[in-house]
DNA sequence: CGCGAACGCAGTATTGCGTTCGCGGTGCAATACT
């Protein structure tokens, strides 16, 4: 297909080039080739499936994880001027799925969760339409919640498994070789082509401070949040804990709110909204907070304990410097906060019990669902017990859940050692993706000679002048070139 | 599991000690209520 790219990207999106590893994904795409495209955050993943979109034939199926995520790109698609675009999703009525559902045809771009995506209206009506792309938006959610939280992420190509299916392109910003494996294969493709930029940013400099108490790390974060304006991201692990944080900086004149999966789905919305748009500048949140969420200038992300893994913290660091510039990521910890790491993963993940449990109902031939009204087991738990019982053994899926349990444990390790040896940590995060790093900024991280607590601790009381200066005034000896 | 807030206690002003208790992530779709 001889296309001239670059004048259907300035004419249709007014970029006059492509970004590091763009071109390559739409050629691939566009020679029916699947594909793995693995591009750092802020590189323009969207433009990688928009601009096929507008030489291919045919209807393009966007697999998104999030119904907000969908409303935006269907949002910014219609912004230019692309009308035959939807999200078909919870937000619709009955009546209006199954008269849009016969209409998909006449659409471009069609948005859809995994968990609609194997419906059997919806599976039935893409088996008869022509389709010119498949796009898995976050492809990395495949593995990192097909398995414990979002099953349905595992059966997203039962609907195409067959041999003159449309390619495929799986975008994501995170990726080891072990979630490449399982991208290609739950994905079922053929040969596909990896198209792979480096992950490393070199623009974020990685601080990771050891403290002896949790009321030391409270207060640390306070006067860091405090003194070192945003925009910024506060990760911690509880919705409490980003409740309070949020209050307590706000008491204190900070422009912050906090996001959590506990919140009405439009005071979330709100948040998000505002803190791109500047009318905040920082959000305290749980892991709930971060994709969709296009901001360029957020300079600073903090945690407040250990991640979950080492590709978590990947991807809630990278958030922060999209725009290229100088940005900071400081990661409190003590050294208990691994257990408590440990408990918040492993806490629900069903076991033995569980499994038993609903053999037997299934064999007593009862509604498994009493099991969730009577609190014997969360949503959660049936949901993936039921997935892996249906496929395996009895016995099968109790050596399965141990293993993902065992691995869940084993991902917090990994990332505690991050923190507690004396390697670089930005060498230790790419080695962690099978890459190498091209070149170490000075003041690369805490084990590179970056001394973040040192310069928190001696910073003045903030005051008026203080905090009209910029950001990078007060921290600008991190940031000294090489 | 393990932290820390809250409480009870002693005994009368404030603090300190021991114990109990609460708390801990991620989302879809659909349903049942206002």
């Amino acid at each position: 297909m001889i296309v001239n790219l670059h004048k259907l990207l300035f004419d249709k999106f007014g970029y006059s080039s492509f970004r590091p590893g763009q071109q390559e994904i739409i050629q691939s795409v566009l020679n029916e080739e699947d594909v793995v495209a693995i591009l750092p955050t802020g590189m323009g993943k969207s433009i990688c499936y928009q601009l096929p979109g507008y030489v291919l034939p045919h209807s393009i199926i966007v697999i998104s994880p999030l119904v907000s995520l969908m409303q935006d790109q269907v949002e910014q698609l219609k912004k230019m001027g692309e009308k035959r675009v939807i999200a078909f999703n919870s937000f619709l009525t009955p009546l209006e799925k199954s008269t849009l559902v016969q209409k998909f045809e006449t659409y471009k771009f069609i948005f859809l969760s995994p968990e609609m995506l194997i419906q059997d209206q919806v599976k039935e009506k893409l088996q008869s339409i022509p389709i010119s792309l498949i796009v898995a938006d976050e492809a990395h959610c495949i593995s990192q919640w097909g398995y414990d939280f979002r099953p349905d992420y595992l059966r997203l190509a039962e609907w195409f498994n067959h041999s003159n299916r449309p390619p495929i392109l799986a975008l994501t910003a995170t990726a080891t070789q072990h979630v490449i494996d399982d991208i290609s294969s739950y994905l079922n493709m053929q040969d596909p082509k990896y198209h792979i930029q480096s992950l490393d940013r070199p623009n974020i400099r990685y601080a990771t401070v050891e403290v002896d108490s949790q009321s030391k790390k409270f207060k640390s974060i306070l006067k860091q949040v405090n003194e070192f304006s945003g925009p910024g991201i506060l990760y911690t692990q509880s919705r409490k804990k980003a409740d309070d944080y949020a209050q307590k900086l706000s008491n204190e004149g900070i422009r912050i709110a906090s996001y959590h999966a506990g919140m009405e789905q439009v005071d979330r919305m709100f948040v998000q909204q505002q803190f791109m748009n500047n009318e905040l500048d920082w959000v305290c949140a749980t892991n709930a907070f971060g994709m969709g969420v296009h901001k360029g200038d957020v300079r600073q992300v903090i945690h407040d304990h250990i991640p979950s893994s080492v590709a978590n913290y990947a991807q809630e660091i990278g958030r922060a410097g999209r725009d290229g510039a100088d940005s900071l990521s400081t990661l409190y910890y003590t050294r208990d906060d691994k257990d408590l790491s440990i408990f918040v993963a492993t806490n629900d993940f069903p076991d033995e019990s569980h499994v038993k449990l609903l053999d037997d109902t299934k064999k007593a031939g009862l509604n498994p669902n009493h099991l969730v009204s009577q609190n014997l087991l969360t949503e959660t738990q049936l949901r993936i017990v039921s997935y892996w019982l249906s496929r395996k053994t009895l016995g099968e899926t109790n050596t399965l859940l141990q293993k993902l349990k065992k691995q869940k444990i084993e991902e917090i390790y990994q990332m505690q050692e991050i923190l507690i040896n004396s390697s670089c940590i930005r060498q230790q995060i790419i080695q962690f993706f099978g890459q190498r790093i091209e070149l170490k900024p000075l003041n690369c991280c805490s084990k590179c000679g970056l001394k973040i607590e040192e310069i928190v601790e001696s910073s003045i009381k903030p005051s008026f002048e203080l905090k009209l200066q910029p950001w990078e005034k007060r921290i600008s000896l991190i940031f000294q070139k090489t």
